[in-house]
DNA sequence: CAAATAAATGAATAAATATTCATTTAAAAA
DNA sequence: TTTTTAAATGAATATTTATTCATTTATTTG
């Protein structure tokens, strides 16, 4: 008897080969999109055995069931970083903005299987529900900037998909014309949000 | 020999079938994903036969690519329904905006589905360009808008994306939330979008 | 070091899915 | 009505892809 099944119920990975795969799975549902990925190419971009990749996920739902719940949980972990709350409102919201910008730059293929996610029938609804929960900060910022009067008197979903949906869809457009985001572009993209959203 | 092999190169098929068909794989990928489709699936959902479907498409790629270009085109004809050059531009800009958003709540499985299409390994280079050229007269608004001084002097992408972005966003996540869009949430929204936009 | 245990392998199998085609049914022409 | 042609069918086949497992390789323990 192994003396993690009391510590812990999960069989204990190589943290490195799990990011492997993880790695190799994200950059083929770039290229090939979430129907065009198989076990067989993620072990081979991943450098490991097919049998392998059955020992670290137990089927290709859980598989993609982990790798979401884990891009969402690293998205969250930056969109915060460098914000205080006793900062201007403004100048906390621009942190959080860059924030939200900068992940979809920087690690654009999880921005794509994450949008992918959204409709495919792999992700369950606990998945679903347990990653809802995480974006929940996003939703307090915006319900203090409303309280000290810094934004408009809308609906708290109204407020946030505007200010994601823009970025989103800039990012993702900009990257499909091969186009580099500048810290100009990205400061005249904050105040098409700012102007729009503020009181 | 057919008289269509000389005036029309493509086969004629039966209008209401063809309907069927694209209405099924619209429901299916709006429930499923995209990659959860499959050919005998779309069939039963359509009321025919499997080897029907190899009749009216060579196969699953070109029933796919067939249908995303369909999409673009029916969505591209009603942006502009109402919109006339000679509005004041704000007017004429309303009018195509609340197409846009019409549009996504009216044919959510078309937004969806053309959603799914962009990282999908089905669609054609030449699929992406022909349906590329079909956006040109959006491209073409926000320019006029910039030219009266209408709306901010930015890149016409970034104008584009940043109040289709947060038209997409919102309707997504309505649906997903159940929640019903009122003309009053549209104006709400349509207000976040021009005060970000006008120059 | 040898023995025991754990991890990794990838060819083989099972399951799912695309596509075909011999046959049937419906429509058009003679 | 009979003959000819076109359209539709869906079971059968081919292909792709998930998953398993007997075997090999690496690691740990005594």
């Amino acid at each position: 008897m192994n003396i993690y099944s009391f510590i812990c119920p999960v069989k204990p990975r190589d943290q490195h080969k799990t990011a492997q795969i993880f790695a190799a799975t994200l950059l083929l549902v770039r290229e090939n999109g979430l129907s065009g990925i198989t076990m067989s190419e993620i072990a081979k971009a991943a450098k490991i055995a097919t049998g392998t990749l059955y020992i670290y996920f137990e089927n290709k739902e859980t598989l993609i069931n982990e790798l979401f719940t884990e891009c969402r949980k690293s998205s969250v972990a930056i969109y915060f970083e460098g914000y205080h709350a006793e900062m201007p409102f403004k100048e906390g919201f621009r942190i959080v903005w860059n924030n939200l910008l900068q992940f979809r730059i920087d690690h654009f293929e999880k921005a794509v299987f994450m949008d992918q996610c959204y409709h495919s029938p792999f992700i369950t609804e606990t998945t679903k529900e347990l990653t809802k929960k995480m974006i929940h900060p996003l939703f307090k910022l915006v319900e203090t900037g409303k309280a000290i009067k810094a934004l408009k008197e809308l609906d708290n979903l109204m407020l946030l998909t505007y200010m994601v949906g823009g970025i989103n869809e800039y990012v993702k457009r900009s990257k499909y014309s091969a186009k580099k985001i500048t810290k100009q572009d990205a400061m005249h993209l904050f105040n098409l949000c700012w102007d729009g959203i503020k009181a």
